[in-house]
Order: structure tokens, then C-alpha cells, then sequence
RNA sequence: GCCGGGAUGGCGAAAAGGCAGACGCGACGGUUUUAAAAACCGUUGCCGCAAGGCGUGCGGGUUCGAGUCCCGCUCCCGGCACCA
């Protein structure tokens, strides 16, 4: 009996990662042909100390892709690298004093070593974090190229204000009103903000998302249609009573009911109010306009918002019929989308119609429903779909409403007081942050000149190392001298109409989105200099245009319309500037679901839940194995059963890869995170699941191992099927399903779960006893081959002991012959009437009227018939037979 | 409200109009063990002693044949939401 190494992940783990190591089996060549080429990316973390499951699953998924392609030929671009600016590491200075520049680096080394504990095959020479010099200044080369191709400005609006951090908070990082860390409320204050022009590029990332569709989950090309939200309509002047040089421009989707229009909606900070609104309304629109302004806009635009207006004493005029409307301050017009204003026809729109019932207003029919459509009256509801419009509409009378939209706009045009107009939700991109862990925003500020940008060659901006981090406001403010020196040491001047003036550095630094929306394309040409200042410059557009678009993009969902949006716009943006010439980033994208746990919780008297450890909790479960009961260790009290879960620390329902790593071993965690779902579902953890996992891989080891000796001088099995017999016959065939199943899999949809269910069932079906040494040779080789992406330190390894040389991955994707996979007879499906009622076994080769003949004659088939008489009689040669029977 | 995605055993899931439930987990029975764990073997959709019947959220339809296609519902998940 052959003496049988124990399975320690441990070493053989270490081993071939140091051989993947000396042999440079990851870095990737930028001069062969794009179509030998593959380049995969997954989103790369923030270095927020350790590892945690969703990059475990994240990972595991771009890893086994990039080993699959290399397998099947393609040179592979994998690489790796940190997205290190944000807030979590001002927070660790804030609470332990912590510098964030030592607390990133520190993360970074640590992660580093897990993702390499882990074997991803990652270009590790590509490697940047954002936070590097070398990165964070060509990130502010870029800024000022956007702001000489004029997609840069800074204007004063309402921003999302952190009363807790003292700073401007990014919509998404407003959660129900609050500060996502604080849980302070957030208000929304008029400040002066750098913005990115994102809605330059609005029609085009809208019609970009076309080409996207099938290569990108549905979900996210309808979320970012959504986002951008384009609306096409019509703006409308309407002069303003006894203000003969002012005008209030509405926009309306539905220019067809101007007639019916019986008041105005402003936003109260509308910018023609002042002038118009009479000095007997002002005390009290004031009073509204601050009391709108007190709650953050999710109260004020939220489902749960009451709807409120107020007078404000002035009148506009109709441009179509002059008449005189009122024009009212309301809490649900946005200013900032459209003009501000919007004209009220309550008769044809819901919210108008209530707005007028509640403030007494006059409701007046425009458009009059189909003959055949059944509506309540006007008083009672707005009719809002297409109709005809009627009497009081001037020379439209009797016009379709459909038709009266174009035709309005037109005359409106043709009067000066309207035109044609596509307005898009979309807002234009909020890129400054009052912190210090971000990169610095290029600018001077002068007495004469105001906000200058830098010269490129006056970058780097570099952040100083001495700031005092008391959670008060930006650190960068409150700098003795930073603010005030240039690069040079001395005080930062800059030259004015007059000379040399003083300036002074903008404090604000870029949100951290800036970072993540470019370096994918810096993967390409990571070491890219420039020659014209003896520095880096930002991109190489041969090597950018060579990489782009990345093949396939992995990562989560939540960044739908968050990063995957900014990243779509600036790639554009860098294509403008020259930097590229491929417009859309991500060729394919694959969205991954979450890591999921089941969560145990006991409510306090004030109904505040309080989580427990999965093992801090007894289980009992009925004979199905569902759970009946489930009691705290520490009281025997009971637990309620909460919900399956994303794993995180506040639920208490988290693993942590680490150690899971260490009792299990990388190739476990990576076959158990691919396995039993597929990628873009979320996966509920569990260890019995992962036990399985590990089980797998000691049978597959176990029976290597078993047989390594005798195995390793004997070729595969090369043949036909045909000339072997019994199990040996079965499992060569078995070998060639096998393989074709797991490239479809791979190939279609990336579902490593049913390649790996093929594996298992191949080895479940293995009986080494009574196979031909070159028969089991061949099932092994291939079994090792197939999981070699999935699993890939213990195919090494086995492959090795099975007398491979020179590493897995040179040894190739299995090939199949789809003639092998079949036997010399075929068990048919017999159904009567689409029932199955039996089995016959046929010849392969017969098909037609001899197969037919056959089916007839063959006495389980007459058996199964009886007495009753044939109808009809479908035969799919290869597939099943179907009886029908009166 | 609008948009998108779903619903298959006790659980996670497979099945590209052709044998529903592959594979994994759990459960049950067994082997081994002082015992437990681990490992291995077997059973496991539901009802039924069985023959057999019934089964992919519900109701219709197309088809020789539907989890899959069409029409109409219900429920669940996600996104957006006074967006004019």
C-alpha cells in the first residue's frame, strides 16, 4: 500500500506560491496581439485593515477567470492595487491617534498578505495605491487638463452638510437623513463647491448603456437610466406682473396643457424671488423659505413629506391666453432640476390637482379623455393621459394632445417665449471634500485673481504629515503654513494684475470616486513617465488603448450608479483630452452577490436588538432540519432567528477569512465561495458548506495520492472509447461530458458552481479498482486540470504527483471530442402522451424510418401501448420518443 | 407610484422546449470506534404498505411535450421617487 502524504494546505499552499513567485508566472506583457490577450479586473478594496468575505468572493471570482483564460491561451491582465484615500483612515487618527498616512500603509502590507496568502495570480509589478505620490499627482495633471477643457467649475449650491464631521457629505453617504458614521443630522447649506461637468456627457452615457446591454446586468443599465433620468419637453416663459424686464421660465413634459394652467411652483430659493415677491409677503416667505431649508432634503422631498406652499403676492402671466396665475413657494419644487419652476395644471397632474384642493385654486380642463374612456370628474381627479384638447385652447381646439405638444412648442418658439428642451436628473458631480486623507484640489485662491489652477509644474500638491486631527473640521484649515507655502518652501504667491500677490492653497481635497474613476486604464501603463517634465504622466494612450475596455469588470452592485457611472464619464472625459481612445471602460461587467450568514438577535425593553455570535448560540432543529429553537449558551434563554443576512460586524454575523484560512486553507475558502451558486447570487455561509468543501478536496487528494506511484510513468488514456469495454469505457466518456459541460459553464456565464458539481460527480463515479491505469490517469489528469483555476495549489501540487512538469497552468484547458461522450446505444425516453412511461434502448445510429421501425417493433414499447391505439408518434432521434394515444 | 429581477425538496441550487430536483448541505440508517469526532457505504420531492398518483407561486393558453414560451394575477427582493 502506498504510504499517503497528509493534506496540509499550509505547505503546499507555500510552495507553489513561491513557485508562481520565481517563475514571474503573473506579469503581464503589453506587446502582444489584443486578440491573444484577456484583461480582468475586480474593483479594488479600500485598505480598511483586513480582508473581509465579499473580497474573499470578489476575488476568488476575477482569479478564477484570469486562471481559466490563461488556461485556455489568452495572455492575461490581472492586476491589483489600493483605493486609499477616504475617510476611515481620519477616523482611526480621530480615535487612535493613528496617523492616516501609517494606519493606510500599515492596512495595505497587511492585505497585501492576505491577497497573497489567498494565490490570486495578480500582477503584483502594477501595484499602486491611490494615496502614492506617483498617483494622487498625476490624478491632479488630469484635474487641471479637465479644467482647461472647461469640465471643471465651482459655484455655490445646496450641499449635504454633516453636522457631526463638519464637512460635505456625498448623497450616498447619506443614509435616512443621517450621517452614515455619526448618525447626526444632516442639513443642507448653501457653500461654494468644486464640481466635475458629468452632465456634458449626459446623452452620451445614456446611449452608451445600448451597447452595454448583454454584457452588463440588466439591473445596472436600467439604474443608470434611471439616474440620468432624461425627460423631454418644453421650456415656457412667463412674464412676471408689473416686472416688465422679468421673466419665471418653467419646465413641463406637458406643453399641451399650458392652457390649462392656474398657478406657479417655485423652489422657495428661486432666484427671481426677491425681485418680484412684494414687500407684504416677504416676513413670511422668509419664514418658509428657512423652515424648508432647516430639514435635510430627504425630509423635505421624502414620501413622508407633507406638500406646502405659500403665496408669495406675485402674479405671472400665461404666454398663451395672458392670463394671470399666482405664483406660490413650494417645499417639493427641487431648484435645482429643470428651472425651479414648474407651471400647475391641476387638472392633469396629480400633484397639482391636490395642491390646488388643499389651497382652494382653480381647476380647469384642458384636455377631455377618449368618448370611450370612463373618468370621474375633473374636481375629483387629474386626468393625466392623452386626450384631446378642447374649446379653451385657442387655435389648438380639438388638436390630439400628442400633436399639441410639438405644435405649442413650435408656436411658442416662433414668439420667443418657449423652445424644445431635454433636461436630464442627472447632477453635475460634487467633487470637494473638507477633509485631509483625499487628494489636494490644484487651486490658489488670489485677492485679484480668485481661484486660480495651479501650473503642472508646479505639482505635486502633497498633503503635510503635521496635522492635528481633533474631529473638528478639515485638518488642512487649520494648518499654521501649509495653505500659505509653495512648493519651494517659501510663501505661495501668485502673479496678479499688479505684480506678485499672496494666494492661498484651496483646503478642499477630491472625493475619493475621483481616484477609482482612472485607474483602471493607470493599470495598463502603470509606470508611464513623461518625458516633457522628467516625471510620470498620467496615461499612455498606446498601452491605455491596447488594455481598454477591460474585458470583464467584477464587483458589487451597490456601486451601480455610483463609481461605475463616474468611471463611465471620466473614461470619456480622458478620451477628450486625448489620453484614449475607448470611450466605454467596461466591456463586461459581473456583479456578485453578497456573503450572507443567518443572524441571531434578543430585543431589549426598548425593542434595540442585540446580536449574537452564530456560536454563541445552541440550535435545535426538527427532523427536516429546519430550526425549532434556538438558546444563548451564556443564559439558556432563547434567541430569536433573524434573517439571512450580509455579513457584518454590527449584525455580529461575520467570518473571518483569516481564520478560515488557516484551519482550512486557501484552495477550501476559493472552492467553497464558488461553489453551490452562481456568482451573481448572494451566498449564505456555512461551515458544514465549507467542511464539504474541504472534504472534496481531501477525496480528490486521498485518491491522487493513492494511486500517484503507479500513475505517474503511465500515459492518459488517448484512445477512442470505443475500443475499451465496461467502467473503462464509461468513465472515458464520462472524462469528455465532463469537460464540455465545465467549458460551457465557464463560457456562457461564468458558473463555476456547475463545473464544479461536474468534478465532483466525475470523481464520485471514479472506482480506481477497476479502471485501466491509463483510464484513471486520464479522469485524474483532467479532474486536476478542470479545477486548476478554482482551486489551483492543490492542482499544482497533484499534477505534479501525478507526473506533470512545469506548472498547471502550461499544461492547458482540457480539450473534448463530442463523438467520445457518446455510447453505441441510447436509453430513450419513452412518454406516452407526455408522461414518461419508460425507457427503450436503440441504437445510436439509427434515426428515421429505421428508427421509427425499431421504436414500433422494440416490446417495452407495446408493452407500454397496450390495447390502446397510436395516434400519433414523435420520435426526436437522440433525445426522446413521445407515444399519443387516444 | 414607476422601473428592474425573482418564486423549483427541509435548505442552497441544477436543467438553453424533450427523463424535474445534477451537485452540495442537512436529516435518517449502517460500517468503524471504549466514546465522540473524522472517514466511508446506503436512503432521502410529496402522498401511499404497494400498485400507483401528485408535483417547479396561482389561473388560463400555445405545443406531441412547458420549470423554460404567451396572457392575466399573487407574493418577495432591489433601485428610483413630489423630477414637473
Amino acid at each position: 500500500m502506498t504510504e499517503i502524504p497528509a493534506y496540509e494546505p499550509a505547505v503546499v499552499e507555500r510552495k507553489w506560491q513561491q513557485f508562481w513567485e520565481d517563475t514571474q508566472a503573473f506579469v503581464a506583457r503589453d506587446d502582444l496581439p489584443r486578440e491573444q490577450c484577456y484583461y480582468v479586473l475586480e474593483m479594488f478594496p479600500y485598505p480598511s485593515g483586513r480582508l473581509h468575505m465579499g473580497h474573499v468572493r470578489n476575488y476568488t471570482i476575477g482569479d478564477a477567470v484570469a486562471r481559466y483564460k490563461r488556461m485556455r491561451g489568452f495572455h492575461v491582465l490581472h492586476p491589483m492595487g489600493w483605493d486609499s484615500f477616504g475617510l476611515p483612515a481620519e477616523q482611526a487618527a480621530i480615535e487612535r491617534g493613528a496617523h492616516p498616512r501609517t494606519w493606510t500603509y500599515e492596512n495595505i502590507a497587511y492585505m497585501r498578505a492576505q491577497l497573497k496568502r489567498m494565490g490570486f495570480s495578480y500582477d503584483w509589478t502594477r501595484e499602486f495605491a491611490c494615496s502614492d505620490p506617483g498617483y494622487a499627482a498625476r490624478e491632479q495633471d488630469i484635474f487641471l487638463d479637465l479644467v482647461e477643457r472647461g469640465l471643471v467649475y465651482r459655484k455655490s449650491s445646496l450641499v449635504n452638510w454633516s453636522t457631526g464631521l463638519e464637512c460635505v457629505l456625498a448623497n450616498e453617504q447619506v443614509i435616512d437623513g443621517k450621517c452614515w458614521r455619526t448618525g447626526m443630522p444632516v442639513v443642507q447649506r448653501e457653500l461654494p463647491q468644486w464640481y466635475l461637468r458629468i452632465t456634458a456627457y449626459a446623452e452620451e452615457l445614456l446611449a452608451g448603456l445600448d451597447e452595454l446591454e448583454g454584457h452588463w446586468p440588466e439591473a445596472v443599465i436600467t439604474q443608470q437610466r434611471n439616474w440620468i433620468g432624461r425627460s423631454q419637453g418644453a421650456e415656457i416663459d412667463f412674464a412676471i406682473e408689473g416686472h416688465p424686464g422679468l421673466k419665471l421660465t418653467v419646465f413641463t413634459t406637458r406643453p399641451d396643457t399650458v392652457f390649462g394652467v392656474t398657478f406657479m411652483s417655485v423652489a422657495p430659493e428661486h432666484p427671481v424671488l426677491p425681485r418680484i415677491v412684494p414687500a407684504t409677503h416677504r416676513e413670511q416667505l422668509a419664514a418658509f423659505t428657512a423652515e424648508v431649508r432647516s430639514v435635510s432634503a430627504h425630509e423635505r422631498l421624502g414620501d413622508t413629506a407633507t406638500k406646502k406652499g405659500l403665496f408669495t403676492g406675485a402674479y405671472a402671466i400665461n404666454p398663451v391666453n395672458d392670463e394671470r396665475v399666482p405664483i406660490y413657494a413650494a417645499n417639493f419644487v427641487v431648484a435645482d432640476y429643470g428651472t425651479g419652476a414648474v407651471m400647475a395644471v391641476p387638472a392633469h397632474d396629480e400633484r397639482d390637482h391636490a395642491f390646488a384642493r388643499a389651497y382652494g385654486l382653480p381647476i380647469i380642463e384642458v384636455i377631455r379623455p377618449p368618448a370611450e374612456r370612463q373618468t370621474p370628474p375633473i374636481a375629483e381627479a387629474a386626468y393625466t393621459a392623452p386626450g384631446v384638447l378642447t374649446e379653451r385652447c385657442g387655435i389648438f381646439a380639438g388638436m390630439d394632445s400628442e400633436q399639441a405638444k410639438r405644435a405649442i412648442t413650435d408656436w411658442l418658439a416662433q414668439r420667443g417665449c418657449g423652445r424644445a428642451v431635454t433636461t436630464y436628473r442627472l447632477r453635475d458631480w460634487c467633487v470637494s471634500r473638507q477633509r485631509y486623507w483625499g487628494n489636494p484640489i490644484p487651486f490658489v485662491y488670489s485677492e485679484s485673481l480668485g481661484a486660480t489652477p495651479l501650473k503642472k509644474s508646479d505639482l505635486p500638491v502633497l498633503l503635510p504629515d503635521d496635522v492635528v486631527f481633533d474631529g473638528r473640521g478639515n485638518p488642512l484649515d487649520k494648518h499654521p503654513t501649509w495653505a500659505t507655502t509653495g512648493s519651494d518652501g517659501r510663501p505661495l504667491v501668485v502673479r496678479g494684475p499688479h505684480g506678485l500677490e499672496p494666494a492661498r492653497r484651496e483646503t478642499d481635497t477630491m472625493d475619493t470616486f475621483v481616484e477609482s474613476s482612472w485607474y483602471f486604464a493607470r493599470f495598463a501603463c502603470h509606470d508611464n513617465r513623461r518625458p516633457d517634465l522628467g516625471c510620470a504622466g498620467p496615461l499612455d494612450r498606446q498601452r491605455v488603448d491596447h488594455w481598454l475596455p477591460v474585458d470583464l469588470y467584477i464587483g458589487g452592485i451597490e456601486h451601480a450608479v455610483l463609481h461605475l457611472l463616474y468611471a463611465r464619464f471620466f473614461q470619456k472625459a480622458l478620451c477628450d483630452l486625448g489620453y484614449s481612445s475607448k470611450r466605454e471602460p467596461f466591456k463586461r461587467l459581473l456583479c456578485q452577490g453578497m456573503v450572507c450568514m443567518e443572524t441571531f438577535f434578543r430585543q431589549d425593553a426598548s425593542g434595540k436588538p442585540e446580536y449574537f455570535y452564530p456560536d454563541e448560540v445552541e440550535i435545535e432543529r426538527d427532523g427536516k432540519g429546519r430550526i425549532v429553537r434556538a438558546v444563548a449558551k451564556r443564559d439558556g434563554l432563547p434567541v430569536q432567528v433573524g434573517r439571512v443576512e450580509k455579513m457584518s460586524k454590527s449584525k455580529r454575523n461575520t467570518v473571518d477569512p483569516q481564520q478560515l484560512i488557516e484551519t482550512y486553507g486557501a484552495d477550501t475558502a476559493r472552492l467553497f465561495v464558488l461553489s453551490n451558486v452562481p456568482p451573481e447570487l448572494d451566498v449564505v455561509w456555512s461551515d458544514d458548506g465549507v467542511r464539504g468543501s474541504h472534504r472534496f478536496l481531501k477525496r480528490l487528494w486521498h485518491i491522487v495520492h493513492a494511486h500517484a506511484a503507479e500513475l505517474r510513468g503511465v500515459a492518459a488514456y488517448a484512445g477512442k472509447a470505443q475500443a475499451l469495454v465496461g467502467r473503462d469505457q464509461a468513465i472515458v466518456r464520462k472524462v469528455h461530458a465532463v469537460i464540455k459541460r465545465c467549458t460551457d459553464a465557464l463560457e456562457r456565464d461564468f458558473a463555476f458552481n456547475t463545473a464544479i458539481a461536474q468534478c465532483m460527480e466525475l470523481l464520485n463515479e471514479l472506482e480506481p479498482a477497476h479502471l485501466r491505469p491509463e483510464v484513471l490517469k486520464l479522469a485524474l489528469t483532467t479532474l486536476v486540470r478542470l479545477l486548476a483555476p478554482i482551486c489551483p495549489h492543490i492542482c499544482e501540487e497533484l499534477w505534479e504527483a501525478l507526473g506533470g512538469v512545469g506548472g498547471i497552468s502550461a499544461a492547458g484547458w482540457p480539450a473534448y471530442d463530442e463523438a467520445e461522450m457518446l455510447g453505441d446505444s441510447i436509453e430513450y425516453p419513452l412518454q406516452i402522451n407526455g408522461r414518461l412511461r419508460g425507457k427503450l434502448t436503440l441504437p445510436r445510429e439509427l434515426s428515421g424510418e429505421e428508427l421509427e421501425r425499431a421504436v414500433r417493433a422494440h416490446p417495452a414499447f407495446r408493452a407500454a401501448l397496450g390495447e390502446r391505439a397510436l395516434s400519433k408518434l414523435i420520435i426526436v432521434p437522440g433525445k426522446i420518443i413521445n407515444a399519443v394515444v387516444a
